[in-house]
RNA sequence: GGCCCAUUCGUCUAGUGGUUAGGACGCAAGGUUUUCAUCCUUGAAACAGGAGUUCGAUUCUCCUAUGGGCUACCA
């Protein structure tokens, strides 16, 4: 027990990697970290088949993205590797023959042809569910119905073969899942499951079991879709004399409408990425990424987090060394979440103002055009964070601040430019001419003072004020604006927009 | 169909054999704010159903229902 806490990420390269596999990501890098672990990426591509170029490097841009790298693994090294099953493929066959061997498996020379032949029949008859199995493998061409020297000619001859694992007849298979509790199934529901196929490669199964112990895993934290499969790894541990490591198998993350777990479509169908990163698929279509949709990273991971598991109190912001902290398995959820979107922008907003004011600014200065200062930007993002949920947002919300201003809003136009609005703002410009040292508490005095002496409510002047200063009938203090904008770009934007908004007014 | 897993407000969830069943998102109302947003206050909103165990079950057990996953030479 006093042995390393040593967890893996095990994706396949089949495409982008999906928010779900990135939580599965996250709670093995936690849960690595908080034992002071080591956190291993490993590449599961043995589906030659479903191999998608590009997909491998786009999972560890992910991950370094969300700032959850592994220490160890594809792409990071390690004194275990290769970390590319497909890199490991002629270490597997001598387990299988091991397992073989010692009659834990078998030889088989049923095509996948004539297996889907046997299942369409099976079908057809009423059966829906046909397995190679117990029952079934007498029956089929293996090394168990087949003579001993049937199956050294058919080898000699060249004949593919697969080896399957010898599932046991009628075995209660328990296991203690950190999550679940104990699980227990029975071994007439499993199939005699391919442990290598034509050619060498292992399926999933095997090179799992293989690559775990000899990467010395000591917990498998993967998703719930895995826990059918679990007994039948269970049994291969204990074929192969080996240690089993400590399972915990995490619940779904559902679609936020209709039913099943998220799936990729559902993102941009629904308007929310589901991918940390963009992807373009071969045939050029785009699935958005958390990344490109704005968001932080540190949002991202932290309302992951909260899918699912909660550290039982009523904080819910956390820094990524705050969730190592207070992590544990045992106070994952059991049952399915559903995800929500709108509380990912929740999140989001709560990062957003809570980033330093010139932070924003970097962030906000590659997406406008113009020379601008980040003390500058700084200052307009200290007025706009409080409204914005995304960078996006401020840039575009506070465009008066970076351009000058060339529409006005027409419901403000329409409701605030009264009929003595014009003169108003004319004797507002001689106002604020008269101020030297242009400070918020200098505009507010004079503006104040204006009132007072005209007997003015602020509903009088402020709306057609803010309207000729930023096109807008809404945002934050006008004298702020009016601060850092500066008098020279004030005044000129009030002077120009007068007989602008005057026109408007006419022919609105 | 078979097997496995799950089930507390619309959503994420806390919680206990005896609680006014708590929080967050969202929603609604009010307050602050010249506007918008923020912020503050308040409100509506949940233990799937039925048996059993028990003095007492949301909590423990069983059944049903519902949801989900798996059922490949995919992971």
């Amino acid at each position: 027990m006093a042995e390393k806490v040593r967890v893996r990420f095990a994706p396949s390269p089949t495409g982008p990697l999906h928010m779900g596999g990135v939580r599965t990501a996250l709670y093995n890098y936690l849960f690595a970290k908080k034992h002071g672990g080591d956190f291993l990426l490993r590449i599961e591509d043995t589906d030659e088949k479903r191999f998608v170029e590009g997909a491998q490097q786009y999972i560890i841009d992910s991950l370094k993205w969300c700032g959850i790298e592994p220490n160890e693994g594809a792409g990071y090294g390690g004194e275990l590797g290769p970390y590319v099953q497909s890199e490991r493929k002629t270490m597997y066959q001598p387990y299988a023959q091991q397992l073989v061997d010692s009659g834990h498996a078998y030889i088989a020379f049923d095509t996948a042809e004539e297996l889907d032949k046997m299942r369409d029949q099976a079908k057809e008859m009423g059966l829906p569910n046909w397995q190679y199995n117990s029952v079934t493998r007498s029956s089929m061409k293996n090394s168990i119905s087949l003579s001993k020297e049937e199956v050294e000619k058919r080898i000699a001859a060249g004949d593919e073969y697969t080896i399957r694992m010898k599932m046991p007849r009628n075995e209660e298979i328990k296991f203690e899942d950190i999550i679940r509790g104990w699980v227990s199934v029975n071994t007439n529901n499993l199939d005699d499951k391919i442990l290598l196929k034509p050619g060498g490669m292992p399926t999933y199964h095997l090179a799992n079991i293989v690559d775990d112990h000899l990467m010395q895993i000591t917990h498998v934290i993967r998703g719930e879709e895995w826990l059918p499969s679990a007994p039948l790894h269970v049994l291969l541990y204990d074929a192969f004399g080996w240690e089993r490591p400590q399972f915990a198998h995490l619940p779904l993350i559902l679609r936020p409408d209709g039913n099943g777990k998220l799936s990729k479509r559902d993102g941009d169908r629904l308007g929310f990425p589901v991918f940390p990163l963009n992807w373009t698929t071969s045939e050029g279509e785009l699935y958005s990424g958390y990344k490109e949709a704005g968001y932080f990273p540190g949002a991202f991971i932290n309302m992951l987090c909260l899918l699912g598991w909660n550290p039982g109190n009523n904080e819910e912001i956390f820094t990524l060394d705050e969730m190592v902290d207070k992590f544990s398995l045992e106070r994952v959820g059991k049952s399915g979440a559903r995800f929500d979107p709108e509380k990912t922008k929740w999140f989001n907003q709560q990062y957003l103002r809570s980033t330093a004011n010139e932070e924003l600014a970097e962030m906000v200065k590659p997406m406008i055009n113009g020379d601008f200062s980040i003390p500058y930007i700084a200052k307009v993002c200290e007025l706009m964070k409080e409204r914005a949920t995304f960078i996006s947002d401020i840039v575009n919300d506070g465009q008066y601040f970076f351009s000058e201003v060339t529409s006005y809003d027409d419901g403000t136009v329409k409701k605030k430019w009264k009929e003595d609005t014009p003169t108003i703002m004319e004797e507002l410009i001689s106002e604020l001419e008269a101020i030297s040292d242009f400070t918020t508490e200098n505009i507010e005095k004079v503006f104040s003072a204006y009132l007072e002496k005209k007997g003015y409510g602020f509903g009088n002047v402020g709306p057609g004020f803010r309207l000729l200063v930023t096109g807008s009938g809404m945002g934050p203090s006008m004298f702020d604006i009016c601060a850092t904008l500066g008098k020279e770009k004030v005044l000129e934007r009030m002077k120009k927009g007068i007989d602008i908004v005057n026109q408007l007014k006419a022919t609105a």
